[in-house]
DNA sequence: ATGAAAGCGCTAACAC
DNA sequence: GTGTTAGCGCTTTCAT
């Protein structure tokens, strides 16, 4: 590769100075025609191709932003990995992060936003954050990917966008659903409809959204009169804490009615878990999800769950963040994403 | 937001000059280990984080590769992007693109590479991809992504790799499958095991790797004394054409026994077009597919294909590109990847 | 309308 | 082991 070439190429080709090819590429209108016609035969004729990093040195923004996320997210486990044949498991479908990312490229596609993806296996990994953080104008990160000190770092230098976080500090915005609706919802319809009495809830209490689930759900079943259950800790993006909690309920002398998750992901593996251990859903225990993902929607019966606009989410995040970047403050901090709750059978309707 | 915060900050504050700073960071084993404590601590109470631009502009590499695709990966068409709630579009699975940027995205997080998404609507938008040639150090491109004058661009300023393209210009690697002998088995199949005798062939000739595929096809039939039908066009991102396609087959006096399309997409679309003239697959006409993408997976009978190995296209596309980054030139252009004969239900077979 | 020149924040010789 | 300093390629006043 020969040496690169540079405005100052540019310049001398088409017999003018850097300050007019940078002008006639940037500000066409304060350039005379038949000079911006030399400027770009000449870049032409050079390949010229401007260089990203002098331009966001000297502008003092890169015009991209950042998508952070957990590793599991991107790194599948390793026995997956060989199995290129495995034969259903959710991880072929596309799941909440990877629909949300989805809604952050296309938002960011109609926007003309670069979009940088970053991402580490521990939340916590100081070096990975802040790499993407120097490389963009503002940042995107699921709620929890962040640990506080990550976050104020990033946030003072950079706009901030939590997704299901909390304004944890200053500067840091937040994309929130309404995830404690959701949960009601679905509870109440438990309640109602289906008259059950004895509930277990598979999830955990990590992020804000999660505990907002967890409070839909433990308020509900309080306000009905039935008693709460203990949490069984589930995380998604790891099956075997999944698998271990119905483990549990399978060891305790009766068997819930119900087993709500705070996750479309625990549901699928405990369906198959619960399936394993010769039960079937619905007809010998309920079960019920959270998010919508499409292996939900692909299981016979069909998950019921709490549906979350997955890609709204992410085309919130990257419209509030490119606001905050432009420096127009959004009013509203969230838009207000809702979660509805959608019926399937795995509940006990048909 | 305050001024930002630069080695100059953290050098004052350490007690020590920018250069100390700069090596703190990047060359630990070259200060003393006290210095090296008395920087980091000022560089945490400071919140530093070092710019990426003006990191990129001085080593002249920035750390990271871009992906280019068609906007047709990242764009639904708008009645899809409404309906939230279609029901089993194949854009609810991961497609073919969709794999091949999961298999990208995999090994860029285990180098430690960050990746910038780009890509644009039509094939051909300059600005797009000169935006993030100079950003930077490698690009990846889907074949046909880029037309001759952008890559040559491209490529004169940093390694690309087409993937399933072939070495257009000098500087462009490819990551290539070998496409004409899945074809090759999945035709002979067709012949010999199910002796059909009247072929249609859905698809296009756009890339060097549909090229491969139609002459894996057309040869095979010719060897085998069946005559060679016209290509009927049908390009994946765009149902309707396939649609169509199966339309004029629909009109012809006779319908051929069997129908190979050049992508699963098409397969699908064009099984459920059959399906709602009221024809059977496969009883009443085979269809087969190619790529092994997951929504071949899920109907019923499984979809006969070829199946490609996606996301190590992807991951075979960035070690190629980082090693032409390192200026370790690889021997093998592409490595060979094989796609191998998928055996499904729409062929004919139980 | 165009040019000269001062940075933008960091790296990497080179000197001490 | 640490400091000085000259760029890296571009943008952007300020003159002209």
């Amino acid at each position: 590769m020969a040496r690169r070439i540079t405005v100052y190429d540019v310049a001398q080709r088409a017999g003018v100075s850097i300050a007019t090819v940078s002008f006639a590429f940037t500000r066409p209108d304060k350039v005379k025609p038949e000079t911006i016609k030399n400027v770009m035969a000449a870049a032409d004729a050079l390949g010229y191709v401007p260089s990203a990093s002098a331009r966001g040195l000297a502008r003092g923004r890169t015009g991209a932003i950042g998508l952070y996320a957990y590793d599991y997210v991107l790194e599948p486990p390793a026995e997956e990995r060989e199995a290129e044949d495995v034969e259903r498991s959710a991880r072929l479908f596309p799941l909440y992060a990877d629909e949300v990312q989805r809604g952050v490229q296309l938002e960011c596609r109609s926007r003309g936003l670069a979009l940088m993806i970053g991402g580490n296996r521990a939340p916590d990994h100081l070096p990975h954050i802040i790499e993407v953080a120097g490389r963009v104008d503002g940042l995107i990160a699921f709620a929890g990917a962040l640990s506080m000190p990550h976050l104020e770092q990033a946030a003072g230098r950079i706009p901030v966008v939590e997704l299901g976080g909390e304004a944890r500090v200053p500067g840091a915005r937040t994309v929130l659903v309404d995830n404690r609706q959701g949960m009601v919802d679905l509870t109440r319809h438990l309640i109602e409809v289906h008259r059950y009495e004895r509930f277990a809830y598979l999830g955990e209490l990590g992020t804000p959204e999660f505990r907002a689930r967890w409070d839909g759900f433990s308020s509900t079943l309080a306000e009905a009169g039935r008693s709460v259950p203990q949490m069984l800790p589930a995380h998604p993006g790891n099956d075997a804490t999944t698998a271990a909690a119905v483990g549990s309920l399978l060891q305790a002398p009766t068997l819930p009615d119900a087993v709500v998750c705070d996750t479309d992901q625990a549901a699928v593996v405990a369906i198959d878990a619960l399936g394993r251990a010769g039960l079937s859903v619905p007809r010998d225990i309920a079960v019920t999800g959270f998010d919508g993902i499409v292996a939900g929607r692909l299981i016979e019966p069909r998950l019921t769950t709490v549906r979350q606009p997955m890609a709204g989410v992410g085309r919130a995040a990257v419209r509030l963040l490119a606001a905050a970047v432009e420096g127009v403050e959004e009013p509203s901090q969230g838009e207000d994403l809702v979660a509805t709750f959608s019926l399937g059978g795995t509940c006990g309707c048909s």
